[in-house]
Parts: structure tokens; C-alpha cells; sequence
DNA sequence: TATAATAGCTCTAGTCACTATAGCTTCAAG
DNA sequence: CTTGAAGCTATAGTGACTAGAGCTATTATA
């Protein structure tokens, strides 16, 4: 059994972050000790570690709650979660090419040859949307 | 004059959160018309596209305090500008090379070609790290 | 001028995924 | 047996809004 904190050290989960997931129902309420203290066992520690990876990667919580769901049952097809990630996927391309247009912009806002505000191109540019190379 | 209706639909700033940024301090409390309701000038209009513009580019509020505050005073080096920008594109770059590590690695995970949840790749994935490329 | 539709007002609470604090109790090592 | 670390609950704060309730002001038409 487990204390929180070795739990915590464990997963590399903080241990406020583990209450938190106990309250929003993503982990089961734990086992108490004598003294009302938070009890863990190895299939506890298997959850959080799938659940901190999964965040790692970017997933909302409600996917990753889906995602638990569907793992207990394996006989289920698992078209269910072949689509919350190819979802994700395409949200983090989403990301990058949306990063990447923002990127260039403040890269060309970046070469400022003024001395004082008055004549800063920073301040400019971002005063006048009409220097932009893209829409944003 | 413009109403804050007007003022939301000229700047493309949502009129509650025109309404927010006056609470937070982001721009002045506005001039009311006899029946208390917000009226606005050519200034404050340029100081919201101003804002909406670099909140447009990803800079956070705070920053774009420090720029309005650095660009009322025309005559200041610009120094303090271009670093807001600089710091800020550097934040953007990291994004995008998590990002793009993130993306790699959820290519890899999506060929599954498994039925049932029990040989799912993701699912599989998503519990053992140690299949990988990156860190995360 | 009366009325009705639209727009505006304030205040509170909700979003997401935590994080921090305060004030208390339990546990484990020496 | 004492002490210090770790755990407990509950509440509030983060950033940048967004939604809703319940009210009032403005404006366009009849
Ligand atoms: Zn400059
Ligand atoms: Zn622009
Ligand atoms: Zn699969
Ligand atoms: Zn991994």
C-alpha cells in the first residue's frame, strides 16, 4: 500500500493533482488508513501513470476519461479510441500551423532598427495590422 | 461617440470582454452618456485594436500593459518593446517544437490495427512510455 | 407620442487543469 | 515521547474570457 506522496513520487504526479482527479471522479475515492489517510495499491499507480502520460500528450481530461472507460472493457472495438486521438492529432496540427503563421510574424516585427518608441517598428507593427503577412 | 456595441463591432473585440478589460484596468473606465451607458472616442478605438491585435498574436495582457505603457511615451528607448517581443516569439518557438514532437509521436501511435480495445496500439501506447520517441 | 425591439447595465458564476494557502491531524524516526 | 514531515479539508486564485439573470436605456417604427 501507498501514501499519497509515494504515489505521487511514483507517477510524477503532484500530489494536489491527485486529489484534484479524485474529486472530479477520474480516479476512483481511495482506501483510508486507520487515520483517514489515502491508500493505494499497484493497479491505483497503473491509472495515474496511463493518465499522466496521456496528459503529457496533450489530451483533455474527458478524453482521457473516455479513454479509461473504454480501456476497462477489452473486448469493446476500439474505434472509439483510435478517434480521440486522431482528433487530437489534428488539433495539435491545427496548433503548430497556427504557431508557426505567429512565428514569422513577430520574426519579421522582430528587426527593429529604432532608437525611441516614436520609431520602434515593434510598436508599429502591432499598431497596424495592415504590415501582416497573414491573417491571424 | 461610440456606443460599446459600436466600439465592438469597429474593433472585433467582444463587447464583454470590453467590459473586462476596463475592470482589469486594460483600458480606462469609458465617459457615460446621461443614461450610464459607455461612450467612446477615436482614441480608445485605437487602443483597442491595438490590444486586440496583440492579443491576436498571442502576447498576454500583462504585456500588452507594459507596451501601452511604453508607447504613451514616445520619446522612451524601445528597448523594453523589443524584448517583450522577443521573449514572447522564444516562448512561440518552444511551443511550436513541443508541439512538434507531440505531433511525431501521435503519428506513431495512430496506425493501429487492432480490433478490439485489448490490442489497440493507442491504447497501448498511451500506458507504456517506454515506447516513445521523446520525452515529453 | 406610445410601444416594442434592441442594446446596454451590474453582478455572479462557470470554464480548464491545476496551484496555493490556512488551519488542522496523523504518521514515522530517533 | 517528542518532533518534524506528511496528510487532511476547504476555500480561493490563476488567465482570459464567457454565460446568465434581472434590470434599464435607447431607438425605430406605428
Ligand atoms: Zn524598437
Ligand atoms: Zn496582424
Ligand atoms: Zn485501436
Ligand atoms: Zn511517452
Amino acid at each position: 500500500m501507498l501514501s499519497i506522496g509515494n504515489l505521487s513520487k511514483t507517477s510524477g504526479v503532484k500530489v494536489p493533482t491527485i486529489r484534484y482527479y479524485e474529486k472530479i471522479g477520474l480516479i476512483a475515492p481511495a482506501d483510508r488508513s486507520q487515520g483517514n489517510q489515502r491508500r493505494y495499491e499497484a493497479d491505483d499507480l497503473k491509472r495515474l501513470i496511463f493518465i499522466k502520460h496521456a496528459r503529457d500528450l496533450g489530451f483533455h481530461l474527458d478524453d482521457i476519461k473516455s479513454l479509461l472507460t473504454l480501456k476497462e472493457d477489452t473486448s469493446c472495438p476500439c474505434s472509439g479510441a483510435d478517434e480521440i486521438l486522431t482528433r487530437h492529432l489534428s488539433d495539435v496540427r491545427n496548433r503548430i500551423s497556427r504557431l508557426q503563421r505567429l512565428e514569422a510574424e513577430l520574426e519579421r516585427m522582430s528587426h527593429c532598427e529604432g532608437e525611441c518608441v516614436a520609431e520602434c517598428s515593434v510598436i508599429e507593427s502591432l499598431a497596424d495590422h495592415s504590415h501582416c503577412l497573414y491573417e491571424h
